[in-house]
DNA sequence: GCCAACGTTGGC
DNA sequence: GCCAACGTTGGC
């Protein structure tokens, strides 16, 4: 099993909205970075288990903890028109861009970034990296444990 | 295949 | 709202 860290921006869809979504599930859709794309073909499995990251807000950290709950499948909304992650060159028969569900496993206290920069052990977390953007980053087995400890 | 321009992310 | 960082696009 594998961890991971799903950034969401919470005036979109926060923990609160898993926590209120049918089944406490959710489609993780929107992501068109080829990258995140491959994380989530290639390595992602059901049964991983994500920490869910506010991202984009006034105090941006974790907020709660998810578990992946299907393999990768084709997004649907880069068949949309009206949707604003429609992908004119995402062809049915060939789709371009994946998604997974998640489910919450728990809500848990903000733990902000300003407290995640201040553990060493998690100094080498790719969300820590300058400049890093990728919504959806690997967790070690040690980050995932550390971290858990905070919470 | 290079690389400048452009768009997006996301912390502050 | 600013801006650094980075991915993507498109002209050549």
């Amino acid at each position: 099993m594998k961890y991971w860290l799903m950034k969401s921006e919470p005036d979109e869809f926060g923990i609160e909205d898993l926590e209120r979504a049918e089944n406490q599930t959710t489609v993780w859709y929107g992501v068109r970075n080829y990258q995140v794309r491959n994380f989530m073909r290639d390595q992602m499995a059901v049964g991983d288990l994500a920490f869910f990251y506010h991202s984009s807000c006034a105090v941006p950290g974790i907020a709660g903890l998810a578990e992946i709950t299907t393999p990768a499948y084709p997004d649907a909304s880069q068949f949309d028109p009206e949707s604003k992650y429609y992908d004119p060159q995402a062809k049915a028969e060939q789709p371009r861009w994946l998604n997974v569900d998640v489910k919450l496993v728990k809500k848990t206290r903000l733990l902000s970034l300003t407290e995640l920069k201040q553990y060493p052990e998690l100094a080498t977390m790719p969300l820590l990296a300058r400049g890093n953007r990728l919504s959806v980053t690997p967790v070690t087995t040690a980050e995932w444990a550390f971290i858990n400890s905070k919470l």
